[in-house]
DNA sequence: TAAGATTGATTCGTCAATCTTT
DNA sequence: AAAGATTGACGAATCAATCTTA
């Protein structure tokens, strides 16, 4: 408060980009009609159909917020609850045709709105940016969040 | 899909970052009892009272959004609303001292998690990374989220 | 017109309790 | 008993639309 400014420091700007990556998610799932919530849901079935518990794991959140949200995406036609053939008690949600054009869509025009973020950098400075930031990720264990296959 | 996989691109490590970003507001935030909204909410008051359309305008929320945080964090104790002495219809939103308590707690103890998260990288890296990540919220106006002063 | 506040509806998210299957 | 999943109750977040007041 008496020091001069100076720029910002790393966490600062962690924040920051993350509120860029928060707005780009509330702004292209509205324009599909869903939350950032379910977006970020059905993102993470593009690659495969889930079981409840995993999907638990990979969202960080209770088991009945992600029972709400299977309802609500089941409920308009996104997802579907499949019986586990390994085990009877088990569910298996997986996308429905619907879902998954929702959810490529949603991906696509999300992955278009955060590459421009870093539209001014030099494919270089992209290739380093991304480099740090792996290892940020890969040190944090997150889950499979945002999967590309 | 018939591609091998490689590293994950920017976008992807954009996405987990901002996941590990949000888990520690929603971790830290719980830990002060209140939610990752209103540490966000109560962040922004940090430095100065702000008005309700300046905090629409920083949060990008919708008005009603911001009066009701507005006043569930009165309830609280935590702000108080100030009469504006420029315009009799304005209000201002101010943090009580019970709410610069929570306020300083929560962003101190949110920077602390967020630094760890690059604990692995050496202080250059650490340079390198917020220089290129200020270029890319510089470059996208973000509003004044986590002011440091 | 502009700043706020309010209302009503939906969703998000948690916890505690319950049910079924293993 | 333990695991997977659901239900019910509740607080909070969010929006659109409306209302009040300056």
């Amino acid at each position: 408060v008496g020091k001069s400014e100076g720029p910002p420091g790393l966490t600062t700007v962690l924040v920051r980009a993350a509120f860029l990556v928060n707005a780009a998610y509330t702004d292209v799932s509205r324009q599909y009609g869903i939350s950032p919530a379910q977006a970020q849901f059905l993102a993470v079935l593009r690659p495969r159909a889930r079981g409840t518990s995993e999907l638990v794991a990979v969202l960080g959140l209770a088991k009945s917020t992600v029972t709400g949200m299977v309802n609500l995406a089941e409920r308009n036609g996104l997802v579907r609850r499949e019986a586990d053939p390994a085990d009877s008690r088990a569910v298996r949600v997986g996308l429905t045709a619907a879902g998954r054009t929702v959810a490529d869509g949603c991906f696509t025009d999300t992955s278009r709105r955060i590459e421009q973020l870093s539209a001014s950098l030099t494919a270089d400075e992209r290739a380093t940016l991304a480099a740090l930031l792996r290892r940020v990720t890969d040190d944090n264990q997150v889950s499979a969040i945002f999967p590309e296959a």
